[in-house]
DNA sequence: CGAGGGTTTGAAGTGCATCAAATAGTGTGG
DNA sequence: CCACACTATTTGATGCACTTCAAACCCTCG
């Protein structure tokens, strides 16, 4: 399950084949430089980056494949470099909730650390992904120990919290079409103009769950924004002809102005 | 429970007309032991108490009084004694999501110190409240200072973050009858027997608001459990006559067994 | 006792879910 | 390059849960 020379195995070509990624060593300094380039390690000193990298492993998994279940003892805090991973949880009797989907740029398991060392949540890949993992105790002994992380780690903490807030918001006051322009919105770039294109990221079934809507209602939902000439979709391609509009439409029924930057991501 | 003396006091009447601030002086010892008794003070030094219960003001407040609005510049922290407080966030046009509903030993506005000094939702006090408050400037600087506190508040706030998970679980899972079940179950005592009477603690407007549902909604969904003979009710008094029973009537329907304890606060 | 807020009840409407089936898309092996 | 299998997505018809609007009831408190 958790092997960690994986990439660096005698089939390289087949998983070079398989899942198209560069079957390389470990690569200390550019894990490094990876590490450096997230929040969590923002203002972090070089030794304390090698000693992460020294215990970090490159990985990756296909589509599909379930890192870890609600539960499971945890190992691994993931560092995502790319692709896409569905957060989920579910329930006795087998339904299942989105906690989130994350992509390049964002950790999960690393709050394991806080509850008993299991993870509260399960974890599965939608896109085939590539991250770097490290040890729980790592960062656990890390966080004990070195201040700066303690606190990037509270401040990572705290802008979950308000995206969390706003997501219990939106699923209590905003309708189907609405949280769906809520999640377009949030897909645009900084420095949006007045019309865009952008892709979906993943299925639309998916991004359904994420917004706690069937996938039938997801369909008509984008039929309704269509209708409304709020947008132009072909397949996972979407078109925004005039972005203040769609941002009346959703944003006027949600308690944060329109770019919401700092709860994005 | 909680407060030793604040009752007795000169002014009593006055304050209870008046409504805003107990005219007393400021208790050291009493607001050291009280605040010892946190968990985000969880073995934390004598000495450093004493800074914060320096700082620190009593303050009694009644039903209806706004302690402050989203997106205040964020003065204070709050630390419940006695009473319930509710948090909340208000849309554009006007509509507003309860996020929590809060009373003794339970703090709020802490993670402002995360969110450029203001508050991230409104507080408004529902039930008349007894409460300690210090500046926001004092955590900060004791969290960047003493990497107890730090620790304590990345704990407290992964305890949220994960209470918050559950939350959106229930809006996306639960109908009206079962999130009611939940809540009733979460005011139980940790020992329940086979069956137990409980009182509402607040407003069942309010309850319906923190729970995602109108009013009329929650009547009717009480109205539900009782048929069913889940529960027997009259006004806010509550009897349970079979608790296993609304454990599995609720709790199949989530993804966490029942004593979900860790989770209550 | 009477005013006003909280709560319940009724009738009707809306939005989303569900079930079922058609359609579009994708990757497969021939 | 086509036919097939399989999955994702759409569409239609219907039902249920929750909301909305309106009115009655109830309780507390001056």
């Amino acid at each position: 399950m958790t092997s960690k020379t994986l990439v660096c195995h005698a089939s390289a070509e087949y998983i070079a084949h398989m899942l198209s990624v560069a079957p390389h060593m470990l690569d200390h300094p550019n894990i490094v430089s990876e590490l450096s380039g997230v929040a969590l390690f923002n203002g972090i000193d070089e030794a304390t980056l090698q000693q992460f990298a020294q215990a970090a492993s490159l990985r990756t998994e296909p589509k599909g494949k379930i890192l870890f279940i609600q539960e499971d003892e945890a190992e691994w805090v993931y560092l995502i470099q790319r692709g896409w991973v569905k957060m989920f949880r579910e329930t006795m009797d087998g339904a299942e909730a989105v906690i989130d989907v994350m992509t390049a740029g964002h950790m999960f398991g690393d709050n394991a650390v806080f509850e008993n060392d299991s993870y509260s949540y399960s974890a599965q890949v939608v896109e085939q992904v590539q991250m770097i993992m490290f040890p729980v105790s790592v960062l656990k002994k890390a966080i004990a120990s070195n201040p700066s992380i303690a606190l990037n780690m509270l401040s990572s903490m705290s802008r979950h919290r308000q995206q969390q807030h706003l997501e219990i918001e939106h699923l209590n006051l905003q309708n189907a079409p609405q949280r769906i322009g809520c999640f377009l919105l949030r897909l645009c770039p900084a420095d949006v103009g007045q019309s865009l294109n952008l892709n979906l990221p993943y299925d639309k079934t998916l991004i359904a769950a994420r917004l706690g809507m069937k996938p039938e209602t997801f369909s008509r939902a984008l039929a309704v924004l269509k209708k409304d000439g709020l947008i132009e979709i072909t397949g996972a391609s979407v078109f925004i002809p005039n972005v203040p509009h769609l941002v009346t439409y959703t944003c006027d029924h949600c308690s944060t102005a329109f770019p919401c930057e700092d709860l994005k991501g």
